[in-house]
DNA sequence: GCGTTGACCCGAG
DNA sequence: TCTCGGGCCAACG
């Protein structure tokens, strides 16, 4: 089910400025309740450059995946203000707000 | 081709 | 309320 990616990467491509989805919200809007160790696995072999926003992937408490816990979550958390979300330097943000009806309202 | 790992989530103690 | 463990499946060695 190679498709998985396909549907994943799709509904990331489709997240609109200034919102954020979670793994589980992800993984269950394609069409896979349990996956959403999964949808990390895709979003992490993702090239560096690339045009999807994965940034807007957090996880379900509300607080932002990143890789190393350092650089690479500011690097995200920074690129995720400058979309207008309010992101703390912990990572974490108000889900309440900023949570993808995964309606394309941009 | 097999075993281990992992940007996670949920239920039970 | 907090911690622990199981489970899902794809990518990597």
């Amino acid at each position: 089910m190679s498709g998985f990616r396909e549907a994943v990467l799709s509904l990331v491509a489709l997240i609109p400025r200034g919102r954020v989805a979670t793994y589980g919200q992800i993984a269950l809007m394609a069409g896979f309740p349990r996956r959403a160790r999964q949808v990390g696995m895709v979003l992490r072999c993702l090239p560096t450059g690339t045009e999807l926003p994965w940034q807007r992937v957090v996880k379900t408490p509300g607080q932002v995946a990143a890789w190393g816990q350092g650089l690479g979550a500011l690097m995200q958390i920074d690129r995720l203000r400058a979309e207008g979300v309010e992101v703390s330097d912990s990572g974490e943000l108000d889900l309440e707000r900023f949570r993808w009806n995964g309606e394309v309202t941009a």
